[in-house]
DNA sequence: AGCAAACTAGCACACCCGTGCTAATCTCAG
DNA sequence: CTGAGATTAGCACGGGTGTGCTAGTTTGCT
């Protein structure tokens, strides 16, 4: 054997250069040379852990809902449950650089996936996560666990997660902000106030 | 001179054919070649409309806004305000097969914005006239025109709007989506209750 | 040291890309 | 009918595309 060296950090690297160059060249840009270039290495390399250029797509796209993920469960639960609840809501809006690139390679990929079929299972599985973490706030919350009333207000607070995502997304990412989480805060407070 | 005919329709024609381009086989395989094929003209006919790519893009997208601009603009203002406003908002809803390929026409769009600035200024300016209908229709509801304090419940309309647009598009087309219209209807309820 | 596996590098092919360009065809005003 | 401008048709160029393929090079286990 040889180099059985990080194949996986590997991956990663190409996933992030598929990133960079969807985010300054937009998804059309994507293909295994303009990616192998902004990763700096040939072609041959690239080919040589991702054989094809659907893998490579495939990847990324599953590589960015892992980062979302992992990045929400270091929210730790703390003594208020509004408060928790606000925290962990906050790392799906595209607050922060990477937050914002992700959601931005995350439509990218969506509109690209008429042409890679793999990425709409990829796309449902994290829109039905988030769904989930919703009715678990809500239910947490309303302190009204499985009451079947509540997947309606949950299916409400996430409309209004990601309608702010996106709308943060217009805005340029200079501008203020805390407009999306005062907005965020009014309706968790409708659902406490209707516990 | 000779068939000065429809030159308009023809450009009709042709943004329709981006956008089935787009809904079978995703943004990076519109091309001039596959739009001219799909809408049964060669490439010369085409381009002798659009030049270049960029033209035929541009304006695909902003005949898209056009057609929604036009579709609400038909709803005509009713006895009960809140059922106006209800279906004024229900006209920016994926519900429809044509609302439906719109949106997702216009992600796609947004996700090719890095290669194609124009794009941009045309997102944005939709996305201001969105956002001013819904702080139109709010201060209707809430009989209290000018209120300033109106501005951050009409965004929060604007986020549930546009996140319910996603999660529709989401769904299968075929799937129920009255819980769409339900939520839409709870929002407004909302704003009418504390007027 | 030796060697097989992992990795890098790159050539080649057939195909699609946008666009400049010319020639043929059509259609109506005169 | 005639001719001029609108429209259609298509060739050609340089360049980018995905991927099959073959050599070189490195690496670490035995």
């Amino acid at each position: 054997m040889a180099r059985t060296i990080d194949r996986n950090a590997r991956k990663v690297q190409l996933a992030q250069a598929v990133w960079q160059v969807i985010l300054d060249r937009g998804i059309s840009a994507v293909s295994v040379r303009t990616v192998a270039e902004q990763a700096g290495v040939v072609v041959g390399s690239l080919r040589h852990v991702f054989p094809t250029r659907a893998e490579l797509l495939q990847f990324s796209a599953e590589l960015m809902v892992q980062r979302a993920t992992d990045r929400v469960l270091t929210v730790r639960e703390g003594s208020d449950p509004a408060e928790y609840a606000l925290e962990v809501l906050k790392n799906f809006l595209p607050l922060t650089a990477d937050s914002r690139a992700e959601l931005e390679v995350n439509i990218a990929l969506i509109a690209e996936s008429p042409a890679l079929p793999q990425l709409v299972a990829i796309r449902n599985h994290a829109y039905e996560e988030l769904g989930n973490a919703c009715l678990r706030l809500t239910e947490m919350l309303a302190c009204r666990p499985n009451d079947p009333e509540l997947v309606e207000r949950a299916r409400h607070l996430h409309a209004v997660l990601d309608g702010l995502a996106i709308h943060l997304l217009m805005d340029p990412p200079t501008n203020d902000s805390t407009w999306a989480t005062v907005i965020l805060e009014k309706e968790l407070a409708r659902i406490i106030r209707n516990r």
